[in-house]
This record gives structure tokens, C-alpha cells and sequence, in this order.
DNA sequence: TTATAAAATGTGAACGTTCACATTTAAGCT
DNA sequence: AGCTTAAATGTGAACGTTCACATTTTATAA
């Protein structure tokens, strides 16, 4: 079903190395390499990354390379705009490359998946892997296993692992956050983390370390990401009349919160202020339009291919590299 | 780097075959199938995707394939939310039947990016490839030779190919949204559809035969898709004084047009009238919440899932199936 | 016990590439 | 022409599996 790279050798009367040499742009008589593309062209050949892959382990950090693999953790499904933004970074300079971004999602739930995931991984042709969202620790090694060159995009490195990565400061972002919340006279913020693990929950803990005294009271609650359980928990503070004057979280929480709110009759910004986080491209059309942290989500993915090409190059990257991306506060209609 | 079949088999004093014949359950001894589930453990083997590939072309449509290809045609960047839920669908679908999905975006402008996925989907391993967005036919032809396993969602079948597909029934969701802006007295809607070509632009062509004639006034413009683009669009019609009292369009132009509206003071639902298409998450939650018109994404997903493992499974499929996703209207209150 | 069938295990070849090296062809010089 | 060197092209082996078939071991019956 598929043409191999000898019938292109033989309707061309050449040897398949000729074939190969052609694909690779290595020297050949400018004849010969014409009746051979035009024997692949003919036979609308196209090469087998699985053969490819078999003479991989040496191949692997060759220029041949065309795919690398983008893998989405467990939690990253709820933050759609987010990681659409990050891929999309991420597409863009692999195209730049001329690389191909194989994305996989691992789903926690389902009986082998890791197995499949690892498989998947050891595929022939794939020069690297970039993890997106959060891994522990065994689950990195376990890829290093399968393939060396591994970056970390939007997730602390866990302790005990060596691997480059991308971060977005999440504690610098939430720190403006809370500044600017203090400008605008708040006294008793609302906000609103995702799961308690996790690196935003995380940042938001380490940024009010400066910040809680200042305010007469913050109320944190833990959230899945959910516009749903945003609105749920903002309604239910408000029916048990708990005062509040501002609320935090991510742009996705905002947006439920926002929607509480409203349902409520209650005036953003006069009564509450709200402070999102990301800046997903949906907050300038909100109305009123969402003041957010600003994480340039395209060069977090972008930045993250630049350092799996530097690593595939270069062999090894010094250390544990890690590339922040920094944040900026977008002021708007909701502060 | 990676340990193969051959070290298992001689750290469990086997032949390569035995091994296979264990990862198969095939019949082997049970002291024999002990030794050697330890020993791939012990080394935490991990079967080459690759050369299974290798065997292929009789190997593709065995069980033992593990995953399939979820390509997204060049438009489909813009429509963030509809395929992430898409996806989703296909995901969960997938898991169902211990399949892995691979997401690959073809990117029109990136040279040789056609010639790369068609290496990608030849990938051993994987046991069919499903065409999200619009494709040609010359394309899903390619495609068909490199991997005879397709089915295609959310796009109507171009003439000339014969592909079993899933498909939302866009017209009827149109002639949805007409009928209720007809019964909310709207006569000079604004139709905000995407890119000439399109599934959407034609499905609103279709749908409005039938009720053109009963609105004052149909005006129909062409965007890409993103909020700006409708926010300009709406801008400049509320500028140049075009009356109209209505909205449609699909849910992201839509909230692009809100923003327009809100922008100048006018009144949702009093003043215009907003239905959207698609009913992604975020509808709910918007204030005022959008109207629009319900696709089951997720079944389209999970049911292009089910399909194509029918098909992979009985090896063909009566002719060009077509498997509609009914589509039906959430009023909320922007209508 | 030996013959016979059944169960368990092993073997060579093949899949499509590429590598390292071998061979052929062409070109340049005296 | 004959010799040397460079350029162009070809070959066998290897990558990790699986298939079809071959061989060995074990169980069963006479």
C-alpha cells in the first residue's frame, strides 16, 4: 500500500541510497536527481518515519528530526483558552523550524494510558518532548527514559529533576495583582485558586505572604478552573452576606464570578473590583472589560521550542535553565 | 538507549517470541509468562511503536494498533472553543476504547507542513486519521493513500470522495436561529458569518432561501472568525447609522459584537437582538447570557470516534455515511 | 515402553531506512 | 594514452518487531 523508496530506486535506475541522498540534498548529478524527483513525485512517494525510526536511537538528535511531541498533563483540559494560546506559540515557531507538533493528552483515569503515552513517546522521528502543565517527578524520569530531550513548559520543575523549561512568573503576576487591588482601596479580597497543588495556587500562597496584612481579610477557595464552580461559590458568599470588595482568580473564574455578580445586581467596579489572570483574548470584549495579568501565553509555547531545538543541538543544556516569562498587569473597565 | 524485545527475552532465557506471544496473552506457560512480565518490568521495556510499524501494512488494521490521528484543517485555529470541545468528545470516545489520539494542526502557509503530516499519519500504529475542519478533495485523497482509515467531522464531504464523516447540522441550526429572531420581530438582522468557503457561510446561505424573503433586510458580511473582527464590523455599522435590530453569528463573533454594542450604549436584548451558534461554555455565563444555537460537540467528537473504530474493525464502510448532530436553540437573554 | 497428538517454544525472513564503506565513473594532469 | 584524484553511485548490514513455519517439550493413549 505504501511506496518504498526502492521502487522510486528502480523506476529511476538508481540504488535507494541515491534515492536518499536526493531527499537530503546531498551532492548528485543534477540529472540524476531530476529522474528521481520525479520518480518520487510519479509514485507520490512519501518517506516512512517508522522505517526511519528504526535506525533512530543515532537518528534521534539528527537534523532528520521532524516531530517533536507536545504533552498536555492531566489538569490541563479546564484551562482551554490558556494552553490554546500556549500551542499555538508553539506552533508557530515549530513551524518557523520546520518541525511538526504531535500533540497527546494524558488522561490520569484511563487504565494504561501511561503505557500508551510512553509508547507514543519512544516513536521514531520524534526529536523531543515538550510537557505542558503540571508532572511529577516519576512521571518526568520516566519519559527521560524514553526520550532525552524533554522541556517543561508552564509548571515548576519538580524537585529532584533536571529539566530546562519555560515558567511564566506566576508569583511576580500575582503580586501586581494584589498591588493593584491595594490601589484601588480594597480592603477584603475574594480569591479564587485552582486545585490546591497547583503552581497558580501555589504562586497566589507565595505573593500574599507580602501582601495579607495589608488588607483586612483575604478569602481563598480552591476551585477545578470551573466557571461554574466560580459562580457557584461567589453566589453562595453573597446569599450568606459575606462582605467582600474585589474578586482574583483566573480570567476563566472571572468570567463565572463576573456572571455571580451580576445575577446579583451587583456594579463592577463600584462595589467589586475584579482582577483577572492570563489575559485570554475574550477579557477586552467582556463588559464591562477585565482588568487581567498579562502572560504572553504564545512566546511561553514559542520560547519553549527554541530551548527543545537548543537541547536537540546542542546535545545537553546547561542545568536546569529555567526561562521566565514575565507578567503584566492589563488595566481595564473592572478595576 | 531503549531497551528491545531481544534483552527481555534473554534476561527471561526466552526467544523474541515468547515475549510478543506474553504481550498478546497468547498461551505460554504461566512460569514462563511470570519470568517474563518481571523481566519487562525489571527494564522497563517499552515496545517500539516504530518497528511494529515496520510490519504494518497487514499490522494496521489488528487490534493491536493504539492510536489515530486527529488532524485539524487550516481554519480551525480561530474556532478555539467549538474544537476544544471537540476534542474533548474524541478523547473521552477514545479512552473508552483504550485508543491514544494524536493531534496534529496542518498549517497551510508553512512550506513542506503538507509533506510532513503525510509522513506523521503514516506513523505505524496508528490505526486511522480523523479530519476536523475543512479539507479538499485532493487532500483527503492523499491522505486516503497513505492511511485508508478516515472519517471526517464537521465538514461537509467535498464532491467526488467517498469519506463517512460526522456532521452537525448546521442548516437546520440556522434556519433555528431565523425562525426565533423571526419570533422575537427582528427585520433587519446582521449576519455575521465566517470566510467565504466555509461549512457555516454556506450552511447561513442555505438556511436563509427559505427565510430571506420574511426579513426586511438580511445583511450578510464574511470575517475570520476572531471578536475583532466582528467588534469592527458591528462598530462601523452603529457609525454609518445602518439600522438593525439583531445579531447571528457564531458564539465568538458574537461576544466581539456585544462589546460593539455595549460600547455604544445600546441596549441587549432591547435595543438588538443576539443569537449565537455553537453554545460554547462561556454563553452562560456572559451578561447579559447569549441565546444561540446548541451543537453537541462532544458527541460530534465521540461519535467520529466510534465510526472510525467500526470502520478500522469491519474494514469497510457502506459507502459515505454521513452521521448528523441535531442542532437545537438555548434561548437565554440576549433574545 | 513407544507412538502420537497437542502444547510450548524457537528461527529465519521481512518490513523501509540509513550508515559505513566499497565500487564505479568522470575529470584533470602529464 | 596512462595515471591520479575526486565525484558519483552502489552494497551489505542493522534497527526492533512480527509472521509463518520449524522444532522441541510435555501430556495422553496404547
Amino acid at each position: 500500500m505504501g511506496v518504498s523508496i526502492v521502487e522510486v530506486a528502480r523506476r529511476a535506475k538508481v540504488s535507494r541510497m541515491t534515492v536518499t541522498r536526493v531527499m537530503r540534498n546531498d551532492p548528485v548529478r543534477e540529472e540524476t536527481r531530476k529522474r528521481v524527483l520525479e520518480s518520487m513525485r510519479e509514485l507520490s512517494y512519501v518517506p516512512s518515519l517508522a522505517a526511519r525510526a528504526m535506525r533512530s536511537h543515532d537518528t534521534l538528535r539528527s537534523s532528520r528530526a521532524t516531530c517533536f511531541a507536545l504533552v498536555f498533563g492531566v489538569d490541563t483540559q479546564k484551562a482551554d483558552e490558556f494552553f490554546c494560546e500556549v500551542t499555538r506559540g508553539v506552533e508557530k515557531q515549530a513551524a518557523e523550524f520546520g518541525l511538526c507538533a504531535l500533540q497527546v493528552h494524558w488522561l490520569e483515569d484511563v487504565k494504561d494510558s501511561w503505557l500508551r503515552m510512553q509508547a507514543v513517546l519512544s516513536i521514531g522521528g520524534l526529536c523531543g518532548v515538550i510537557l505542558a502543565g503540571q508532572f511529577r517527578a516519576g512521571e518526568i524520569r520516566s519519559i527521560q527514559k524514553v526520550n532525552p530531550n524533554i522541556v517543561i513548559v508552564d509548571s515548576p520543575v519538580p524537585p529532584g529533576v533536571k529539566v530546562p523549561g519555560v515558567e511564566s512568573d506566576n508569583i511576580g503576576g500575582c503580586r501586581l495583582a494584589f498591588k493593584h487591588l491595594l490601589q484601588c482601596k480594597v480592603k477584603n479580597p475574594v480569591v479564587l485558586a485552582g486545585p490546591k497543588e497547583h503552581y497558580f495556587s501555589k504562586a497566589i500562597a507565595g505573593a500574599l505572604c507580602d501582601y495579607r496584612r495589608q488588607f483586612e481579610s483575604v478569602r481563598i477557595f480552591n476551585t477545578d478552573y470551573s466557571m461554574e464552580s466560580a459562580r457557584k461559590r461567589i453566589n453562595r458568599l453573597v446569599e450568606e452576606k459575606v462582605g467582600f470588595d474585589a474578586v482574583f482568580g483566573n480570567d476563566t473564574l472571572c468570567v463565572g464570578a463576573m456572571r455571580a455578580l451580576a445575577e446579583h445586581g451587583m456594579q463592577i467596579p463600584l462595589q467589586v473590583k475584579v482582577v483577572g489572570f492570563d489575559d485570554i483574548p475574550a477579557c477586552q470584549y467582556l463588559s464591562p472589560s477585565l482588568t487581567s495579568v498579562h502572560i504572553d501565553k504564545q512566546s511561553l509555547g514559542g520560547e519553549a521550542v527554541k530551548m527543545l531545538v537548543a537541547l536537540v543541538r546542542d546535545g545537553k543544556m546547561s542545568g536546569s535553565v529555567k526561562l521566565p516569562i514575565k507578567a503584566v498587569l492589563k488595566k481595564r473597565e473592572t478595576t
